[in-house]
DNA sequence: ATAATGACGTGAT
DNA sequence: AATCACGCCATTA
């Protein structure tokens, strides 16, 4: 396994973002909110886009402006099919 | 310790 | 509405 993000602050956030439910979706400022660091929102997508974990929804983390961001996962394509079909408004 | 980076956010133009 | 500039944060080199 390459190394993952090395410190407390991005398995929060991986946690936090694991309880999103389904057909839900919160913004990286949300993110950074629930992990106790509303200003952290920089911080947040850089875990995202540094973390591949199946277990981790990161598709369901969006900006606040409405845009997708970004995915690593098959592109924001892919990530807006993903919230489309679990019935996320964008 | 300093500089650079990036799936961001807000306010100004 | 779209774009630009600045601020913020954690991690890496």
């Amino acid at each position: 396994m390459d190394k993952q993000f090395t410190g407390n602050f991005a398995d929060k956030v991986r946690e936090a973002v694991r309880q999103i439910p389904r057909g839900k979706t919160m913004s990286y400022k949300e993110v950074a909110y629930a992990v106790g660091k509303p200003l952290a929102s920089r911080a947040v997508a850089n875990v995202m886009a540094n973390n591949y974990d199946s277990t981790v929804p990161c598709h369901r983390v969006i900006r606040s402006d409405g845009k997708l961001g970004g995915y690593n996962r098959g592109g924001i394509i892919k990530k807006r099919e993903l919230l489309l079909a679990e019935g996320c408004k964008i």
